[in-house]
DNA sequence: GCAACATACATGACGCGTCATTTATTTCAC
DNA sequence: GTGAAATAAATGACGCGTCATGTATGTTGC
C-alpha cells in the first residue's frame, strides 16, 4: 500500500533514512501481508464469535490462564504475556468478568494488585472453543505451510518482534 | 456450539486424536506471529497517529485514491481493493468525509452509488505522512529481512490469501 | 516518618469494526 | 410494464482499543 515505486535496480542497500519508498518487491510483499493479516484476524474472530461466543481477544486471555497451574494469574503478568496495552487489558478483564468468565481475586501480598481467576464457565468456553478453533487455524494457516516455511515464519516474526522491542527504550524514534 | 470433533475432510486427520492441536513448532510460530502483528500493526497506527493525525485504515484509503487517476472512486471499488466489510468502509468514508480528507459526488451513471473524491487536505495529508510511514515500516520490517525472506513471505501471505478466498464461496465451511 | 516517586490497576471519552437492518435504485423474469 | 430479486450504500447498536487521567498502594532518599 506504498506509494510510486522508485523505478531503481533491486538493489535495496540503502540503510534506513535515506530511501523513503518501497520498491517493487516490497510494496507486493506488504500489500500481500497486510490483506493477509487483515483477512486472517477477521476470520478467526468470526468463526470463534459464531461458534463460541469468545473473540480472539478473549481467547487469548483464557488460554494463558489454563496455561497456568493455578489458573490465576497477576494482571501485569498476563500483560507481559499478551504484550496488550496495560488499558486494553484491564477494559477486557471487566468485560470479561462481567461476562462471568474470569474472576477478580483480591492480593494479599500487594495490596494494589489483584489476580485474575479463571471461573468454570471460562474453562468451559474455552475447552468448548479450542478444537474449532485451532481447527480453523490449521486449514487456513498451517495446512499451506511446509515445516519449513512454518519454521522461517517464527524466525521472521521473532526477528521483528526484536526490533521492535529494541526501539521502545530508545530516544531518537523519528524516521522523517 | 460446539460442534462435534468430526474428523471431516477440511481438518487434518490427527493420529490418534479427536482434536487437532498444534504441535510445539506450529505454536510457537503461531504465538510469535500473532504477537509480532498486534505489536507491529500498534506501532505503525501509533506512529501515523501521532506524526500525521491518520491511522493506517486513513492512510490505505487514501494511498488507493491516490493510486487512481482522477483521484476518485466508487465505495464498492475501494471495498474490493481494501478487503473491508461494506459496513466499515461506510462507516470509515463517513468519519472521513467529517474530517475534510475525502468528498462524496453523486454518481451520475448510478442512483444508488456515488464517488468517493480526495478532497486537497486529503492529498496534502497523505503527502506529509508518507515518508515517516514508509520509514517506520522500512525500519521495523523490512530492515529485518533478506530479500528472499521478502519474496518468500510474500508467496506464503499469497497462498494463505488464497486459502481464505477459496473459502468464502464454500458453503461446507462449517455447520458440521 | 515523610515527601517524592514508582507501580498496579481502573475509568471516561472517543474513534473504530461488526452485525443486523434499512433505503434507494437497478436488473431481470414473465 | 410489473413484481421479485439483486446491488450500492447508509445507519444504529454495541463491543473493542487507545489516550489521558485518576486512585490507591508500595518504595526510596533523606
Amino acid at each position: 500500500m506504498e506509494r510510486p515505486s522508485r523505478p531503481g535496480p533491486s538493489e535495496r542497500a540503502v540503510p534506513g533514512h535515506d530511501a523513503p519508498w518501497l520498491d517493487a518487491d516490497e510494496q507486493r510483499a506488504w500489500r500481500a501481508y497486510l490483506r493477509m493479516q487483515g483477512r486472517l484476524a477477521a476470520t478467526l474472530n468470526r468463526q470463534l464469535q459464531i461458534e463460541s461466543g469468545l473473540s480472539l481477544a478473549d481467547y487469548e486471555v483464557l488460554v494463558h490462564l489454563t496455561d497456568t497451574p493455578e489458573a490465576r494469574l497477576r494482571p501485569y503478568e498476563l500483560q507481559w504475556a499478551l504484550q496488550w496495552e496495560q488499558s486494553r487489558l484491564s477494559h477486557h478483564l471487566t468485560r470479561m468478568r462481567r461476562r462471568g468468565l474470569v474472576e477478580r481475586e483480591e492480593c494479599s501480598d500487594d495490596g494494589r494488585g489483584a489476580f485474575v481467576v479463571l471461573t468454570e464457565k471460562g474453562r468451559q468456553a474455552i475447552t468448548a472453543a479450542a478444537p474449532g478453533h485451532v481447527g480453523v487455524v490449521r486449514r487456513f494457516f498451517f495446512d499451506g505451510l511446509s515445516r519449513e516455511e512454518v519454521a522461517l515464519l517464527e524466525r521472521l516474526a521473532t526477528r521483528i518482534l526484536g526490533r521492535l522491542d529494541d526501539a521502545d527504550g530508545e530516544p531518537g524514534d523519528d524516521a522523517g
